[in-house]
DNA sequence: TAGATTGTTAATCGATTAACAATC
DNA sequence: TAGATTGTTAATCGATTAACAATC
């Protein structure tokens, strides 16, 4: 939960633009080219006033009279979503769940470049995962962050292990946490950021405000 | 999105009984027996007014000049989280998210149980998974819920199949899907919840909630 | 009693929705 | 031009925070 209001865009604002990308992409390859903010706003499950609010955070990308074209919305989109670099991310973890992500992370979410996986049994150990990359050690954990920096840490591991990564990693230098199995880092290092997600929609909106912090 | 604000406590409020359970059962665990409201909110991240209005949305069981005794906020919590009775889930998709999810949910959650899991892979179809339950094929689906009536359908397959799935489940009577991997069915059928969960808490804090409507 | 801390009402803050002038 | 729809300001709604009297 660290300070991250400086922008004018609001929390609540940013978890809308994926599922804006999502409906927005889906008419995009169904070759629609036009759309007005009541049409998203049905679709969304929302109002009209606020698809146009939520647009015009960014400069507004409509055109009075018309609506809004399709692609303009969604190269606006992926831009804020994705942004120019990826975010570097070591996986911790790689049991089922941790498994589950780093076939996520490295094939369906975009953003997002897996460098490396750790667990602590010796059975996962020198395994290879789905996508390719190598389980190592976590006792290395702190070693290689030094050596490459990663941004992001995904922890795939229960709460006893995360608090007892949570040091490691703080004082390596890594600024975000996605949390996919548990909650309460957040008190224990302020300035870091630490989220719980699910697949989809969160991972690519934090790695936008992360990169906008 | 379904209609649930009959019931005067908030979903912010209810989204943070889990965190507020963790920190009170770590307590107990402890053997800690008296918590004031600014304690908790310096565990919590907030402040001592919040948890305090928070509490007293289900009626106060605190103590004025005292605080809080950490057995009584124990037991009002886990009764508000877990209430009397398990819903009742089946899964559907036993891919690695899906078998993830299936030990989570018999093992780790409270307050469910796993009826049945369903796949349409041949592959996956008459395996067991690890918590001991068949992996099913997704067309007897229909069927099984007319036998046995779940109560939600907790989904771990990629969007075009829960598009899929979907209307099978609300024909069916299903009232709650919680989809871990996907965002969008929540707009195609009125009066149905469907929510983004992450492991942890949101599990715990839904089943609240569906069972309060 | 004095100090502490709740329960609860009031004030503030922020997000959503409504309204409407600008303009395509 | 008339109709449609945005951009933007104002009004509403709800959640958080502050204040303080009640009371242990």
């Amino acid at each position: 939960m660290a300070a991250q209001n400086q922008n004018k865009v609001s929390l609540p604002v940013i978890k809308r633009l994926p599922k804006y990308y999502r409906y927005i992409s889906d008419m995009h390859n169904n070759g629609i080219v036009k759309v007005s903010s009541s049409e998203l706003a049905r679709m969304m499950g929302t109002t009209a006033s606020q698809v146009r609010q939520d647009f015009n955070c960014f400069g507004g990308f409509g055109q009075q009279g018309i609506g809004y074209h399709v692609d303009v919305l969604l190269s606006e989109i992926s831009k804020l979503l994705f942004s120019e670099k990826n975010l570097n991310a070591v996986l911790i973890g790689t049991g089922r769940l941790g498994r589950a992500i780093s076939g996520y992370l490295s094939a369906e979410a975009r953003g997002y470049h897996l460098m490396a996986a750790f667990d602590k049994s010796p059975d996962e150990i020198g395994r290879e995962l789905q996508c390719g990359v190598m389980v190592q050690d976590v006792a290395e954990l702190a070693a290689f962050c030094a050596a490459h920096h990663p941004d992001v840490a995904v922890l795939c591991i229960p709460r006893a292990g995360a608090k007892a990564v949570a040091p490691t990693l703080v004082e390596a230098g890594v600024k975000g946490y996605w949390n996919f199995s548990h909650y309460d880092l957040s008190v224990d290092y302020e300035g870091i950021t630490v989220e719980n997600v699910h697949l989809g929609d969160s991972l690519m909106s934090l790695g936008y405000r992360v990169r906008n912090d």
